[in-house]
DNA sequence: CGGGGAGTTGAATGCAGTCAACAAATGTGG
DNA sequence: CCACATTTGTTGACTGCATTCAACTCCCCG
């Protein structure tokens, strides 16, 4: 695994481009000092590389500071239900409880991640309630994300359900971006499209490539643009204003 | 709505059955005494009325003492998704933000609730993180419920779904039971099961009578008996201890 | 006794999976 | 820099699970 760690000249917390929209975005900067006393390295991997595995019994938690990272869990048959991606912001591999994590994680594009050693973090959490409700809050969002996807994948046919994910993730991206109307960079297969939705890569193809056709997505070699995103929230069958306060924290 | 509130005599929390299995079990006494006095009530509903409407901002936050409720989004087609069914010990209609709820609560039965005012709630927050705590490990019981549903639901046919949703709640049911060996109420309908996961009513009980004929389940006038959980857990795709350590709170 | 909700069954349609083959893009080593 | 292997994307034909539409039964409750 080419994983390295990074413990000297963190970058600061403060000036971090991130910080909105991560579990910190919340922190006065007062408070901030403590918790990022509590970061101990930054974390890069490549691209491909396991961060954890299921049953793993988490040391760190991390916050995604750059890249994206499929979150998922293996199936019987030995395939893959891809849970959710992490985009920059994301908290991940945190338990309250010392259980082991449900699902693994793998870098799609070489990332950084903010290590937090777990053990100072939860005894930290009792001084820190700020820090509590900061983590209520990520779980929460996280629930409700988790609940729309639900209903979008039970409910409805192929082509809400890639009209949906597209969406959200085209959303979430821009929201960290400075120009908002340049396409976004998709590091992600049609196979991991599929395995997110519980569709075959076929079929996936089939309907992406309908999408395209109908002119609601544009996409070459992993860019993809949305030019009317109504459109496309009317064909994911979702209200866009609703999806954008469910997608972009702030 | 014929909901009844109850503001003395409320039974003390010390001996309530249900105490191990909410988000209360993790309290030892000595604090639980705290956390009662933000109980300022019980309320009572009938089977089939609402409890809170999706966009509602909640006033108070609810432990789930007897019955069962459905928690569920409404459609753009006016169908249903059910996202989860809510049984004693249940943690109901909380939010650290003061945003609305993203779904609706009707009960299924009569029912009971324990309710806590938000506003007070959350003050206490800082004073109390062993609250705090109990409940983000709350958050991730549900995280990792609605991970789970959303794999069963994304990646298998009806027969997994159901079999699956049926072992769910029959696991949850007898473990708040003494005797564990005799059938459970389950106050749902077929109609249930299909909008819990993406089924028609028609395809459910084709799939229902099914499990009944291959012996897997028994169930009349709504009393559901499972002779052989490990059977049906192989048929549902899940490890059963996993599926009973996700179910079940200590 | 009549009405409504829930459950049951059959036949026809359609969305998505499977199998098979191939094209394009990407990466690797000689 | 090219040859080859691997991954990703594309297309067609066939199959099957789940939906739709329609009709009907059972049971509870007023």
């Amino acid at each position: 695994m080419a994983r390295k760690f990074i413990t000297q000249d963190l970058p600061k917390c403060e000036n971090c481009a991130i910080r909105k929209s991560s579990l910190f975005g919340e922190i006065d900067t007062f408070h901030l000092d403590k918790v990022r006393e509590l970061r101990t390295s930054q974390i890069t991997f490549n691209a491909g590389d396991y961060i954890y595995h299921e049953g793993d019994i988490p040391t760190r938690a991390y916050t995604l500071h750059q890249g994206w990272v499929s979150l998922f869990k293996t199936l019987e048959d030995g395939g893959r239900q891809i849970l959710r991606f992490a985009l920059p912001g994301d908290f991940l591999s945190y338990k309250s409880s010392n259980r082991a994590l449900d699902h693994s994680a793998i870098a799609l594009t070489d990332i950084t991640l903010c290590a937090f050693p777990l053990d100072r973090f939860k005894t930290k959490l009792a001084d820190l309630p700020e820090l509590s409700i900061a983590i209520s809050s990520v779980s929460e969002m996280t629930i409700q994300r988790c609940y729309s996807t639900l209903t979008t994948i039970a409910s409805h046919n192929a082509e809400v359900k890639i009209a949906y994910l597209l969406l959200s993730l085209y959303i979430r991206e821009t929201s960290l971006k400075q120009n908002q109307s340049e396409p976004i960079h998709l590091p992600i297969t049609q196979e991991d499209i599929g395995d997110a939705l519980g569709l075959t890569t076929i079929h996936v193809n089939r309907t992406f490539k309908g999408l395209q056709n109908k002119g609601l997505i544009e996409c070459n070699n992993r860019n993809l643009h949305i030019p009317d995103q109504t459109n496309l929230a009317e064909v994911a069958k979702v209200n866009l204003e609703s999806l954008k306060k469910l997608m972009v924290v702030v």
